[in-house]
DNA sequence: CTCTTGAAATGACAAATGTCATTTTTCACT
DNA sequence: AGTGAAAAATGACATTTGTCATTTCAAGAG
């Protein structure tokens, strides 16, 4: 099986090479250090797995990744990380990678190797109980980008909630008629028409 | 590295356990049909990992993964499917599996069962992809079940996509009054106040 | 044919909602 | 203290929404 390995760390690239390679069915083709080392030994040599950490300087995995799954739809990277980063594991699953698993579990890496060599996923326990919370969160709309201010944001949660105008004032200490101005320039600024429509954009947006 | 398999064709079974056994390090302790033998045979050896068919007769797969897990929250269960049977992907994940691959996927076999023994999660990529949408899809609150008819489960599907009563009638070709009726109707069943509590029940039960 | 039943509609009403122009309050800044 | 700019409130208004009692209508059962 070959492979590469990519690390900012040049001692984990290093130690990790030393480990795989006591397996005599492991070679490890060449080590790079950032994610446009990545793409490139990836088209130089097309490894079996490419093993890559996920946060590093130059270029993040997760981009390196997109380029070569862009050109070699059927690349299989295997992502290593410190702890679990947890923002990055559904760009990763969505992107395609064959796997997420901790870089600390060295007893792990040779099985989860062949099994992604085999065509599975492989992704660490702690991973996988976290994914549907995970998932929820990820995807969120930015309403502060659209100039919703945080007063604005809490009222939207509430109506998202299915509180009423007034319910909402009440929480809120402000008058019902504040409510309602605040609820109209949200609408005019999301291009809504009612709270009904707020409260699904809000769920589909997230 | 001790194991057992469950699952209600013999003929399976029992290839599974040739082919498993061809590997000095496997053992297969014993082989079982359903469910309930699935739990007393855990009981018994308990066994490094557990390979189960997820559809069975008598107990179904996921039942009897419940039970052993609630015992032995350290089991290491790899679900075995014949095709992705979607309903249940999410509910073994939820429950605590730590695998869920094809049968016919003689090759991956072997090196899924050694990252599970590692601890790490293995899942056929099929089956990855599909994740976000089927974990969208899960949790389906039954609306059938409160008693809820067709026409208004249409109502709230429209109101769940932000439509006014009047829209909503035309696409229905009912009076708007009507429709407004059969709001009230559904707020009552569902013990909700307004259509966007509506909105909001339908965007969390799904 | 009549009776029953359920779907659909009507009309009347109170309450909640959304819009808008205007005012009051607050608070930071000089 | 005085000024300007947000933030919050007010009041008036049209519209939508939800509730309820009642009516209409069609289809199937007897």
């Amino acid at each position: 099986m070959n492979l590469i390995i990519i690390d900012d760390d040049n001692l984990v690239s290093l130690s990790l090479k030393t480990i795989l390679e006591a397996n005599e069915d492991i070679q490890v083709l060449e080590i790079g250090r950032n994610g446009l080392e990545a793409v490139a030994l990836y088209d130089k040599h097309q490894p079996d797995v490419l093993l890559m950490d996920i946060r590093m300087d130059t270029m993040t995995g997760l981009d390196a990744g997109r380029q070569i799954l862009a050109k070699y739809p059927a690349a299989k990277i295997l992502f290593l990380t410190t702890f679990s980063d947890d923002e990055y594991i559904i760009q990763a699953l969505h992107m395609g990678a064959k796997g997420y698993i901790l870089k600390q579990d060295f007893e792990s890496l040779l099985p989860a190797l062949h099994a992604v060599m085999n065509g599975q996923s492989v992704f660490g326990s702690e991973i996988v109980t976290k994914l549907p919370t995970l998932i929820a969160h990820a995807n969120q709309f930015d309403y502060l980008a659209k100039g919703i201010s945080e007063k604005e944001l809490d009222i939207i949660e509430l109506i998202a909630k299915g509180f009423s105008n007034k319910e909402i004032s009440e929480k809120l200490f402000l008058g019902e008629g504040t409510v309602r101005n605040y609820l109209s320039t949200i609408l005019e600024k999301l291009e809504l028409r009612d709270r009904t429509q707020l409260a699904v954009f809000y769920y589909q947006n997230r």
